[in-house]
DNA sequence: GGATTATTTTGAACGTGTTCACTTTTGGCC
DNA sequence: GGCCAAAAGTGAACACGTTCAAAATAATCC
């Protein structure tokens, strides 16, 4: 467990000896995970290649992680906190909200163009792990996205560059449930080396359909 | 192979023995693996328990499907080709394109009802299977849904209840996206039972949204 | 220190999907 | 019928993810 129980008088020192090298346990595996997740792709590489590079046996692995899938986020859910926070820091003033989207939307293709072995199964995991034993992990992320996307949506009524339609979620899920596909379908179709400015332009026009909508102009 | 080659005077025969118990043998594949994926579930059902059922060797399911997965399609190809069919078939004259999809999306919607313990799997192949070796069947299921999709939206447009965009594969990608993720949330919520009713309301109103856009209204 | 208890590590073992060298069956030929 | 080549069938064997009973280690108490 990630904190230690206390029973009696305090059973576990913050600095002991057991702590630090669960720490250092952990550290090995994220980076031997990582490396060779990064190297060979998410099938490709064995539980057993990890332990062994991690230095533990193999049945560690699976105290620290309770799949091979959720060693996956074990490694990239700090960066993907961080990449949302990122995405959503910048504020961007465009007087159109397709182009503010894809400002934020820019920096996740970005990060995936960095990961192009791990792209097509972080985001297959990212939209099917519903209902592993961390599956909240992977929900938690995409509300997270949801969230943000609702709230530029909201400054961007706020700014009267869209109307008011009374419910920004229901807005954000659309957004990001075309993001999801787009982004989806970029990875997809150039496969071996995704070009940045092409799934832009693409996910930017579907959106811009949205924004637009289908009704006639009265 | 599905076509037998022909060599020196035609070394097969229609009607021939051969063919026979090969047709006889995949009916018998096919009935023991939709009787057990429905019973127990993807992934609770295991290949040699098909194999023990439809009467084969283990090594010959693998001689009438390239995988696990294909196996699944084999089953469900047929019938997704036929729900697609009736789907697009009906002609809604609803004065609203998103009652007008609706309709469509019922079928799938009561489809999915019908195989809880599949549903969800099934969908999360339909999306992420492009790289397997039978991968073009989904795909070229994705691309008949999406093309009805994009016959509707025109004859919304010629109907004149929706604008003329002047690319209606891009709005249709936009509806199948949003399709997509609406079934895929739906499944996961009330994954008991799905109820069939809500998830259409959940639909109609995000649809609504990309009927309506977000502009301001001149 | 030594004894005791809680925690953590471990790899052998299990169940699984998939492969492939071998066997069996079929169709054409005389 | 008997013979041969092509096609199809088969299960033992492999690699993998995952589990769990046993061993090792750390913390606490005296």
């Amino acid at each position: 467990m990630a904190t230690p129980m206390i029973r009696g008088g305090g059973r576990t020192v913050a600095g002991g000896l057991r702590e630090r090298s669960k720490a250092r346990r952990l550290g090995n595996i994220r980076r031997a995970a990582r490396e060779l997740f990064v190297e060979k792709g998410y099938d490709a590489t064995t539980t057993r290649a990890i332990a062994k590079r991690a230095g533990v046996g193999l049945g560690t692995l699976f105290t620290y992680a309770a799949d091979k899938r959720d060693l996956l986020f074990l490694i990239f859910n700090d960066e993907l906190i961080e990449l949302a926070a990122q995405a959503f820091a910048q504020s961007s003033s465009a007087p159109v909200l397709a182009d503010r989207l894809v400002a934020v939307f820019h920096d996740f293709y970005a990060y995936f163009t960095r990961q192009p072995n791990l792209a097509r199964f972080l985001l297959r995991e990212l939209t099917f792990y519903t209902h592993g034993p961390e599956a909240h992990r992977f929900q938690t992320h995409r509300d997270r996205i949801v969230a943000g996307v609702a709230a530029v949506v909201a400054r961007a009524r706020a700014d009267g560059i869209i109307v008011a339609t009374g419910d920004d979620m229901l807005v954000a899920r659309a957004i990001f449930d075309i993001y999801s596909a787009e982004v989806r379908r970029w990875l997809a179709d150039d496969q071996h080396e995704p070009n940045l400015a092409h799934g832009l332009t693409a996910l930017r026009r579907v959106l811009q359909v949205l924004v637009d909508g289908l009704r006639p102009q009265r």
